[in-house]
DNA sequence: TAGATTGTTAATCGATTAACAATC
DNA sequence: TAGATTGTTAATCGATTAACAATC
């Protein structure tokens, strides 16, 4: 499918471009060079021309880039021109955040349906979806074109959860439980392990802070 | 303050370490050898051995490592053994959530109070404390001895509110808001920009998923 | 055209892995 | 002691930065 294998590296800084992009665009500004764009963003010139030439030449010699065709060009890279329908796994304080969450919607990705495995929830509703119960998952996932599951469970019945839906074809897990998953090739995996990052902002104010006099 | 300087990248790693750790001593392992450890995480045991004596020998030849001892000296260096207290800025769904999330309390990280600009949310309750308005925040950091402020406002407020903290002696900032923030050296900042994180994922989706048949 | 700035190759830097002597 | 496995040095790999020819 891909020519070349592009870095996650660079695939982790590729949203960070497309913000800044945005912000630009927003701005009114119609076009940067790699040296403004690497003040702004902090990083060197030559990190933005080789990250982008990756992709292509998007630039043009003695002018720069044109942050519209920019802005545009790395929302398809990063698939944002497609739609992507996720589900969430886990109805409890998470879950119904980032359900309400509908920024997400501008970049395509639609919040399609919601799970729990507490009766307590199921049937309530979140952002004008019903919570529905495990047992509909595969189902939904087969009948809805679900790409996405959002996990937003606890660890115990994280595994479980992520077996059933590789089963149901899912594409994509974004992570929320405190555990990595462990699935087949193919399908991706993104962890957003909170306490991992509160611990490294802990280790960071242990060792780096000024001390106060 | 320190003796050597630790990459960020060796950082990043550490609470993975922890968690791994926790569960192997949870389940009542006593002993491992970076080999198991390199099995069970996936990385190579090289690493671990490089990573770890970062920070002095924690293992013995022909035996391996202690679980529990290792488990609370990474504890010790991610600065788990002391108490942090933190405040959230954003009451919204987002901010709610983590407030109500006890398993930081478990790590040493203490809620200790929440703000919000909104009058409607001023006086109603998170996890038993009352949503504060905005002009309290100079006064509470300073004297509820507060090293933490996590920040799940919308971007176009999260610098002033930054700088503000900033200014009242804040140690770090735990950024949600979709905008990098510009602070003075010294002053941690870890971000969880969620939307970043989720077009990796779709990145990810459109490059390397299996095509269905 | 001359000046500016890209695209790209080459040089450097840092992080990861391999290897092995030290030692429990 | 012999075997196992660390701690640490050396080799490799990959990512970042510098430099500059190509070109708008």
């Amino acid at each position: 499918m891909e020519e070349k294998e592009i870095s996650q590296a660079v695939v982790q800084r590729l949203p960070r471009y497309f913000r800044y992009l945005d912000e630009l665009r927003n701005n009114g500004v119609e076009r940067i060079s790699s040296q403004e764009l690497s003040e702004l963003m902090k990083v060197t010139a030559s990190q933005i021309r080789q990250d982008l030439n990756n992709f292509g030449g998007f630039g043009q010699q003695g002018y720069g880039y044109n942050v519209d065709f920019l802005y545009h060009e790395i929302g398809k890279i990063l698939g944002l021109d497609k739609k992507h329908h996720f589900i969430i796994i886990g109805a409890g304080n998470l879950g119904r955040a980032l359900g309400n969450y509908i920024k997400f919607e501008r970049r395509g990705f639609i919040f399609s349906g919601i799970f729990d495995q507490d009766e307590k929830l199921v049937g309530s509703f979140v952002r004008g979806l019903p919570v529905r119960p495990m047992e509909e998952l595969e189902r939904f996932v087969r009948e809805n074109d679900i790409d996405i599951a959002v996990l937003t469970i606890p660890k115990a019945g994280a595994a479980e959860v992520a077996e059933r839906l590789v089963g149901s074809g899912i594409k994509a897990i974004w992570n929320f439980a405190h555990v990595d998953l462990n699935v087949p090739d193919g399908i991706q995996v993104e962890n957003v392990h909170l306490s991992d990052s509160l611990m490294r902002l802990s280790y960071n104010i242990n060792h780096y802070s000024q001390e106060k006099t």
